[in-house]
RNA sequence: GCCCAGAUAGCUCAGUUGGUAGAGCAGCGGACUGAAAAUCCGCGUGUCACUGGUUCGAUUCCGGUUCUGGGCA
């Protein structure tokens, strides 16, 4: 089995920082599980590592994309294990760094994505479809996913129903299929966490710091570049707060504070995923100094066989 | 100093024709299989400022006190 290491945790904890001792230690590549880092030109919002202070360490999986180019847990899988293997290949260890449960678990299992015809305009059409009619469309698409999938969730009744669509079979039962499959991987699923008031403390720091930096001029040439509102990367916390601002409809305290609220409540749901996921080795920041974290990760590291002390 | 209006959940406020109260936000918990930094679901006891009075019963009515706004001097 292929050895990886996850390292996870709620935005602002500390992930980079012990990212990079890890990798030194272990001889070990960095393969960024983060849904915005992809984004070229898109750095102060998403606390981007700059390049020289990597540490002579690979980064994957970050700048690879334009702001106006989508991205999903699809490609992230494609192109992760990809990156897995030529860091394999290199005699490295892969190191999953990032916050976005979503795409660590679907590299974890393993789980595949079938080739889907998305530019049919079918989804468009669900979009402009009225609540009411999409819960009927998917009680007879998909009944067992119509009791779980609550009518305000328009979003995962849309892809519910589209899945059945493109591949005549319900998402419901995809889902039972591949909640059983075993990982290919030798891994080890570490999180940090923190005390919570200290992580919306840091939180509110970080968030200081970003505009400090430059975070609305950031955002300002990528709308002069041409980025539009509605594309996925214009969604992500810290961009999306600040055009109201641009356009004038508030001031740069009051986008500030929605940026530090908004990016509390997504701590608070990657923590409820955390805990959710299954062999999750939680080490808490307030019990433990960096270095302890960083020793007790190596030693069960060894443990598990995912490198050889020699 | 006088007049007026307030004082109810962490915040902003609603309400009780007298039978001890409820929204939004915050906070907390949860869901999540191709947008996931997305999207959605659930959770509301608090000396109803304090103190006397009327009343079977007062957060609600009346008096006083304190505080906060605003106005007049």
């Amino acid at each position: 089995m292929e050895p990886l290491i996850i390292l996870s945790g709620p935005t602002a904890v500390g992930k980079t920082e012990l990212s990079l001792s890890l990798a030194e230690a272990i001889g070990g590549e960095i393969i960024s599980a983060d849904s915005m880092q992809v984004y070229r030109g898109m750095d102060i919002g998403t606390a981007k590592i700059p390049f020289e202070q990597r540490r002579g360490i690979p980064h994957h999986l970050i700048d690879i994309r334009n702001p106006e180019e989508p991205w999903d847990v699809s490609q992230f899988t494609t192109e992760a294990k990809q990156a897995v293997s030529e860091i394999r290949s290199n005699g490295r260890i892969p190191i999953v760094v990032g916050g976005t449960g979503f795409y660590i678990q679907a590299l974890i299992k393993d789980i595949a994505f079938d080739e889907e015809p998305r530019e049919d305009g079918y989804r468009a059409m669900l979009e402009a479809t009225d609540t009411e009619a999409l819960v009927s469309m998917l009680r007879a698409a998909d009944p067992k996913s119509a009791e779980s999938i609550p009518a305000g969730n328009r979003k995962r009744m849309i892809r519910a129903i589209e899945y059945e669509h493109y591949h005549g079979e319900p998402i419901s039962a995809l889902n039972e299929r591949q909640s059983e499959l075993l990982s290919p991987y030798n891994y080890l699923y570490f999180a940090l966490t923190m005390n919570r008031e200290k992580l919306y403390k840091r939180i509110d720091e970080r968030v200081d710091a970003m505009i400090t930096e430059g975070l609305p001029s950031e955002v300002k040439r990528l709308l002069d570049e041409g980025a539009q509102a509605d594309y996925v990367s214009m969604q992500g916390l810290g961009y999306r707060q600040i055009l109201p601002y641009l356009r004038g409809e508030c001031t740069l305290e009051d986008a500030s504070a929605r940026i530090k609220l908004e990016t509390r409540h997504f701590a608070k749901r990657q923590m409820t995923w955390l805990r959710r996921e299954k062999d999750v080795l939680f080490f808490d920041k307030d019990e433990l100094s960096e270095d302890e974290i960083l020793r007790k990760m190596i030693s069960l590291t060894e443990e598990k066989g995912i490198i050889q002390t020699l």
